[in-house]
RNA sequence: GCGCCUGUAGCUCAGUCGGAUAGAGCACCCGCCUUCUAAGCGGGUUGUCGCAGGUUCGAUUCCUGCCAGGCGCGCCA
């Protein structure tokens, strides 16, 4: 028997169960491909508790609590159960052998950076999209969810064993670059900003530095110095955003430039392909996409009649040339004033041949509010009061804003109170995750001056024995099914939530079981036992905030 | 008008496939550091899970309608 190192392994042993019942001929019905077992709140419902038996009662013609009972003996013949019982109208709880629950620490600190990690996406090449911001200006906290978001997302999914190409499109191409570059080039030339031009402080700074590093640009005519200024400002604010991703702990595999696409010819590339699928009409001098065979609201203008591309023209390359370079699913991150997207994406993919409820996902998050001062901060580029990336992590620092903007589910509106992030108080759930690993480290270090051995040569797991222990093992033993749910439901800020839970666990552990000696107390193997714990659960929040992009400090 | 998202404790919010007494932090009250990091722990108080129906052994969860709030519906980017 394979041994027990999560929920995992149970979930399949009582499969196991279920199938032989079903040979037997004790139950009918469809055999279920998965069970839900749960960690039950209350601790009298033992380690574990799965209502199958309620889910199986009907097809097979028996009672819940009958049908619990033809699976009670095998489950509890398994090697580290200790107790089955049947509560309730059919409820199967499960305890688990302490010690053999204890043998945990040992996978996890034999393999401890891999502690977590899956394979329930393995083989599956993932593109993931986000943030796609135009190169005009700085990242501004519409942004910022994203960053974090999507970062942590592709961490996650890597962790799931999907390969993932983490991919930020590039919009450098369209009337947004040529008011850019004029706006900049008025402002370094000391004419006024066009109307609809860029407005911000941060034209003139680029103006500034345009200039200064091209001394000659200045003497250019025409429009030939206007492509100038905005080639020139454009690979400063690219670089920008670039720089402060980085400080931000947020990786690109690919920076795609729109205009690479176009270069490339994708663009009649994408229309041929949609064309020989028979998707695409001319009407009105302009060449369409029949997206409305696939349920958006009405069709969508690849070239219009003057000629000129559309953006969804742009869009729909993208697509199938991230499809052609061999991306199974094409997750896209889209803020909620884009959700109108979301029709036309999936029928573009539809239009292209491929399923729309599988090679497309579309992640919508909601807006974040922020909040200084007890009011809320009203963005406004015309006011002034865009709040960049870069004055977000100078206010309250990349792990508090990494962390806020993670912990929530994405389809959440949600506030940022920049008042309670600068705090380093319980109000701040980052700090708790990172003191509960700082004081692990804590220990650890006196647990090394102290010369107490350590390590898996020193590990009985027999003297696991105390209830916190119990817990906090249990606890330990949910990172890995946890990992695999955020990466299926594509939801990351369930790590976040499972590491403050394992924070408050271990928090509790520490306040009742004393890791290192006493007074003259002998050095025994009970705090050998409790430090390679300590070790353990170190190793999962460290693990658990690398998801997330959010360090684990050694001291706090 | 149509579409997407949201509505859970005084506040900010968790709660995938329906499960046992609906949770956490903050706030409020009471305890715990002359031995491991008190950024911590323990205890107490707090709910028409927006409203109304439906599905069933069981609904905060699924379905329908309604109410309230946010966002979106270009040959713009």
């Amino acid at each position: 028997m394979q041994r027990l190192s999560g929920s995992e392994s149970l979930e399949a042993a009582i499969l196991a169960a279920i199938a032989r019942a079903f040979e037997r001929g004790d139950l009918l019905g469809t055999i279920p491909v998965a069970i839900s077992l749960e960690r039950p709140k209350n601790r009298n419902h033992g380690d574990y508790a799965t209502s199958i038996a309620l889910q199986l009662a009907k097809a097979a013609g028996k009672s819940p609590r009958e049908v619990a009972e033809l699976l009670r003996s095998d489950i509890a013949e398994l090697p580290e159960v200790s107790a089955v019982d049947i509560a309730g109208p059919g409820f199967i709880n499960i305890t688990l052998n302490r010690s053999s629950q204890a043998e945990l620490v040992r996978t996890i600190l034999s393999a401890p950076t891999t502690y977590g990690t899956g394979d329930t996406l393995a083989g599956i090449s993932i593109n993931l999209e986000f943030i796609s911001a135009n190169p005009t200006g700085p990242l501004h906290l519409g942004h910022t969810r994203w960053a974090a978001v999507g970062d942590a997302l592709g961490r996650v999914l890597s962790a799931a064993g999907a390969k993932v190409t983490r991919e930020f499109y590039i919009n450098d191409r369209g009337n947004q670059m040529e008011l850019f570059g004029q706006s900049v080039e008025a402002a370094a030339l000391g004419l006024p900003i066009p109307e609809d031009g860029y407005q911000g402080a941060y034209i003139a700074d680029l103006a500034t530095q345009v200039v200064k590093e091209n001394p000659q640009i200045t003497q250019v005519e025409g429009q030939a110095r206007q492509d100038a200024f905005r080639e020139a400002a454009y690979k400063m604010q690219l670089a920008q955003q670039q720089g402060v991703l980085e400080t931000f702990n947020t990786r690109f595999d690919i920076w795609f430039s729109e205009r690479s696409l176009h270069d490339a010819g994708a663009v009649e590339h994408g229309v041929e392909k949609l064309r020989k699928e028979g998707h695409v009409f001319d009407s009105e001098g302009a060449i369409w996409l029949r997206t409305t065979d696939f349920g958006d609201d009405k069709d969508r203008v690849i070239t219009k009649a003057n000629g000129d591309l559309t953006y969804f023209a742009s869009d729909t390359a993208y697509y199938i040339n991230k499809r052609e370079r061999g991306f199974e699913i094409c997750i896209y991150m889209l803020g909620a004033d884009h959700h109108g997207y979301v029709n036309r994406l999936r029928a573009t993919a539809a239009c292209a041949g491929d399923n729309p409820d599988y090679n497309v996902e579309v992640l919508i998050g909601q807006l974040v509010k922020i909040m200084e001062g007890g009011e809320e901060v009203k963005l406004s580029k015309r006011a002034g009061t865009i709040i960049t990336l870069e004055e977000l992590v100078e206010k309250v620092g990349v792990d508090a804003a990494r962390y806020t903007l993670i912990r929530y589910p994405v389809d959440t509106p949600m506030v940022m109170d920049i008042d309670i992030l600068r705090r380093n108080t319980n109000e701040n759930p980052v700090y708790y995750v990172q003191y509960a690993h700082a004081r692990i480290a804590a220990v650890l270090r006196n647990v090394e001056e102290l010369a107490i051995p350590i390590g898996l040569d020193h590990f009985d797991p027999t003297q696991l024995s105390h209830n916190r222990e119990n817990e906090l093992l249990g606890t330990l033993a949910e990172f890995p099914r946890v990992v695999a749910t955020a990466a299926q439901l594509r939801e990351p800020h369930r790590v976040a939530r499972y590491l403050e839970e394992l924070a408050g666990v271990y928090h509790g552990f520490y306040a009742d079981c004393r890791v290192l000696p006493l007074g003259d107390e002998s050095i025994s193997s009970l705090h050998s036992a409790r430090a390679n714990l300590c070790a353990a659960t170190k190793q999962v929040l460290h693990n658990g905030l690398e998801l997330l992009g959010v360090s684990a400090p050694e001291r706090m």
